[in-house]
DNA sequence: AAGTGGTCTAGACCACTTT
DNA sequence: AAGTGGTCTAGACCACTTC
């Protein structure tokens, strides 16, 4: 026997497809509570616990005496979503992002599997430098499908005021909403160490992230390397 | 002027405190909503919404049927709640978990600020090597008020069966809710390499977590040095 | 004043577990 | 059958924002 749903989850996945197909663009307002629960002919009660748990999902933000907002990559608050880097002393600051690179290739067997893609399909590979007050902390190597983000360049990257995230979702109408990092110790190898202009072997933080958008499908593969003497990866244990 | 907080969290706020009280044991089942709603003289909607809350916060557990029941650290579900160690290949496995230390020690600067305590205030200085598959994996340096585990030595730890959270709950009754931690890579110093039996220099995962119990009040320290050749640690971002 | 989300109630009914 | 938590409704009122 199928378990049918309860009515407020159904609500919810009509509310995120309409989110999916971008009938309510990031940054604008959705239809008040009174105006969906007439819509799906269901009471305001039960919209209001379907958007609850959208919110829950950081898809939107509700704000009393205003409305319920498609959530976006540009607020402040986003930059901590993603990036859990805090200095050991003093307060969280911003980083300087340095583009390196923004190449086409093929995609290798195991980024292929990652991303849902055949092996051989063409990815967008780009290398970048976090820096904090000009002090080279991250080396990103990041991985997208390339059909999703035709004619993406390093200029564009170069050009784009804002995270590249925001980018991505203002510019090809792609919204990372989840990541799965694992984290492991490794050794600066040569590239590493000239890059981040550290000794050879120094022990640096690998965050492995994987990133999805609606449906949990995979849109993103990217490898960070951390340096990790003045910062440290934060997270809570709830 | 003070804004005074909704009547479901005034609720919550007194289910909490007959949580900390003890009231209702680990294990145990709280009353039903309507009970709880009949005794602070609001509607089980109210409850209702408190517990949510507290259900949200780990430290009781719904059964849709059974009741409200106050959480454990003796579930499986528990385990990687505090130990986010996930294999490289293969299903989770649980650790052998092997005591080497439990001394009677006064705080530094450093441990005593993070505990709440004066410098020089008695602590318990625990350590102990997780291995999985026998292979040993992480090297724990774990610190305690000594106030609030009189008596806690080495063989009470060698023999109880379970985790040692589980341990500080039921003999304890001091019940860890929530943790903060802070990751780096680190090189293997002269101890860790003799204790997890890998070279001097070895990049490690150096994970510092500091653990809260009932109003935020933070109950142990603890420094984690862990292989990550085989194992990662797994973190979701929301 | 009007419109939004946030709180609170009361009552009905459903789904699951236990007796 | 009785008791628990889970869903759904309808309506009232509050708090905040905008006009």
């Amino acid at each position: 026997m199928l378990k049918s749903s309860p009515l407020y989850r159904q609500v919810k996945g009509l509310i995120t497809q309409s989110l999916e197909k971008g009938e309510w663009k990031p940054g604008e307002a959705l239809p008040s509570e009174f105006e969906l629960a007439s819509r799906f002919k269901v009471s305001q009660g039960t919209v209001r616990r379907a958007i609850e748990e959208i919110a829950a999902e950081n898809l939107v933000i509700r704000q009393q005496g205003k409305g319920t907002f498609v959530a976006t990559h540009d607020v402040a608050h986003a930059q901590f979503r993603f990036l859990r880097l805090v200095p050991e002393e003093g307060s969280p600051r911003y980083p300087e992002n340095r583009f390196l690179e923004c190449k086409r290739l093929r995609a290798t067997g195991k980024i292929a599997r990652q991303l849902n893609l055949r092996s051989g399909d063409a990815v967008l590979r780009i290398r970048r430098i976090l820096s904090f007050d000009g002090v080279p902390t991250v080396f990103d190597d990041i991985c997208l499908p390339a059909n999703l983000f035709k004619g993406l360049t390093l200029e564009h990257l170069l050009a784009y005021q804002g995270t590249m995230y925001a980018l991505l979702e203002t510019e090809y109408g792609v919204s990372m909403l989840r990541a799965e990092e694992k984290i492991r110790a490794v050794a600066a190898d040569s590239e590493a160490a000239a890059v981040l202009n550290v000794p050879l072997g120094t022990p640096l933080l690998s965050v492995e992230r994987l990133a999805m958008t609606f449906g949990d499908q995979p849109v993103e593969v990217r490898q960070g390397l951390y340096i990790t003497t003045h910062f440290s990866y934060k997270n809570e244990l709830g």
